[in-house]
DNA sequence: AATAATAAGTTAAACGTTTAACTAACCGCT
DNA sequence: AGCGGTTAGTTAAACGTTTAACTTATTATT
């Protein structure tokens, strides 16, 4: 069996009050007990039990981490790095994280994850956009709740986001500053507030440097920004319109179907036609060229979301702060100056 | 503050024992009693406390999940989806998952991750290869452990496998069936069991089939099986063997990487050479012609594992039983009868 | 010298379950 | 009437912590 804390209140010759003490090192404690007893924590190896904790404590020292399946399962390994992120911080915070999915269509039949049910969780975070009916059925429990890369309700619940009208800004100026004056943008589900505002720096950037908005460099897909749509997105706007020198895609996955049309159509890249992503998430370099993108900071995004919860749950409150992580432009090989 | 089992009792109007006795429907109460209990916990409700519970049976209720860092992020899905697998099983068995990721280079002075030193596991789930110092490390645990995927020191521990062999034979058998008598081998990492097996298979295929084995066929990569190597793989193949007509890959990432080398190299996919991966990883369909390949039953490799888990857990006992789950042969359109 | 304040610890109750041991009521049998 | 067996519950201890309230010893203040 596991040392308790009654074993090494025996072997520190102290009360079990005075290990716990210790363990949260109060003031009260002589320093030369404090020594008596970290000795017997070190020398036996003592844990205190969670179970132990949470029961007393009230609470389970576990956060859930919530994201729908096809979020997970996509290619992109985005949402995964920020779990990692996520988990990582949860441990300088001494919480446990519970991942799981459910279904994107989730609907209001649905059961929620046990660990709501039972309430096993002081807080929960989500990542990704997640279906409304789930956000209305949580709403009924009140432990805090963190969004993360979405932020429905916003004067509700607290998000973490990225800058993504600044991204959009970054690459639409890049491109432009590369001599470029014929850029497209491609995207897809729109409805999404991130494309949108990746589609708002885009214009934004027009804007700035006098470029005229044309709606026919605009090619919107209609639902998830994927490799495929990438492709399609991309053939149409090769037909209709000759003349363009560089694209800005809403995402990496889009852009790399992009890049297969124009491989397999004899557009060359970057001296056709430059290309640059959002995400990056292209880890792969078999892709080539290596793609310019806009670098989003995933796993910090997952630390940052963790401390707001820890803080959360410290402070037992419940806020709508956001916080807003800055992006950066990251320059490879399929962006160039004409 | 959450119902507990004696506002259940009150309402019931019985001793907090028999609520206890009626959650674990033990057969010493009445029906009428149950339904009195059933009812009250219905209206309040009433989950136990996994705390409390915890602290009783001396238990955590948690299984860990941990994979290395690369795996995880790895851009094909496969671990992900046997977590999930291995989740939903979890949900059965009323147990609860923590995921965490180790360091592919794991070393002795690394630190093991909080839920191992805390002991707030009940058992251990490893996916994929680790690195063998976190398996020396564990070893002085005494909880289950299982391994997925991987099967080191097997004479000590658990696993699920997949049948790697079958897999090859399968796909070179296919191949062979289609009138090819050319295939070429690709692989990376030679040292991983799977991929070695799934050579075997291809090698059993050919003794099968009166073909004779050539070293030049066979294209092996240093390190990890991915997109680069793929395309490397076929590079050289390619160079000193002109008459090649079907390639099977170790797996689908390097598959990919081949079909990559083939459209820059005007080598037409099946219509020259036929290709055959590995894993069904390849969701994304924007990968032209559609990648024929050898599925491996991931979520069930999950499921599995946690059902073992969980029957361990519940007996006591630690053992290293096998379960062996068989692959079925994918045909899309990579692969043609000559 | 008496009193107050501080320091350093201890005692004991509480958290929400589980379960072995006990009780009470009833039944059937001699 | 007395006994054993069965049925359907109840009692109470235990699990390993935390923490408010208490104790005791020492020091400082008047």
């Amino acid at each position: 069996m596991n040392p308790t804390i009654k074993d090494v209140a025996k072997m520190a010759n102290v009360s079990i009050a005075t290990v716990s003490l210790v363990v949260h090192n109060h003031k009260r404690i002589s320093q030369e007990t404090k020594d008596k007893v970290l000795n017997a924590i070190e020398q036996l190896n003592y844990h205190p039990s969670h179970s132990a904790r949470g029961l007393v404590r009230r609470n389970s020292g576990n956060v859930g981490f919530v994201l729908t399946d096809d979020h997970f399962l996509r290619t992109e390994p985005f949402y995964t790095h920020i779990f990692i992120g996520s988990e990582f911080e949860a441990h300088e915070n001494e919480l446990y994280v519970l991942l799981t999915t459910i279904n994107s269509d989730f609907n209001s039949s649905n059961k929620l994850p046990r660990f709501i049910l039972e309430r096993n969780i002081d807080g929960l975070i989500i990542a990704g956009k997640v279906p409304f009916p789930f956000i209305e059925q949580i709403s009924k429990y009140n432990f805090p709740i963190i969004f993360v890369d979405y932020s429905p309700c916003a004067k509700k619940y607290s998000g973490v986001l990225v800058d993504n009208i600044q991204g959009g800004e970054l690459a639409t100026e890049h491109l432009i500053k590369s001599g470029h004056e014929r850029i497209a943008f491609i995207g897809g589900d729109i409805e999404h507030p991130s494309i949108k505002d990746r589609l708002n720096g885009y214009k934004n950037s027009f804007e700035k440097f006098g470029l005229k908005l044309n709606d026919s460099l605009i090619e919107i897909e209609e639902d998830y920004p994927g490799r495929t749509n990438g492709y399609n997105a991309a053939e149409r706007l090769f037909t209709k319109n000759k003349d363009i020198t560089a694209i800005f895609s809403c995402n990496d996955a889009m852009a790399v179907g992009a890049m297969q049309y124009m491989k397999d159509n004899g557009i060359k890249i970057p001296d056709d036609c430059s290309i640059i992503g959002f995400d990056d998430v292209v880890s792969d370099n078999a892709i080539e060229p290596a793609l310019s993108t806009i670098r989003v900071p995933k796993m910090e995004m997952g630390t940052e979301a963790m401390k707001l919860m820890a803080h959360m749950i410290k402070n037992n409150l419940k806020d709508n702060r956001k916080v807003l992580l800055p992006v950066d432009l990251i320059i490879r090989e399929s962006t160039k100056r004409i």
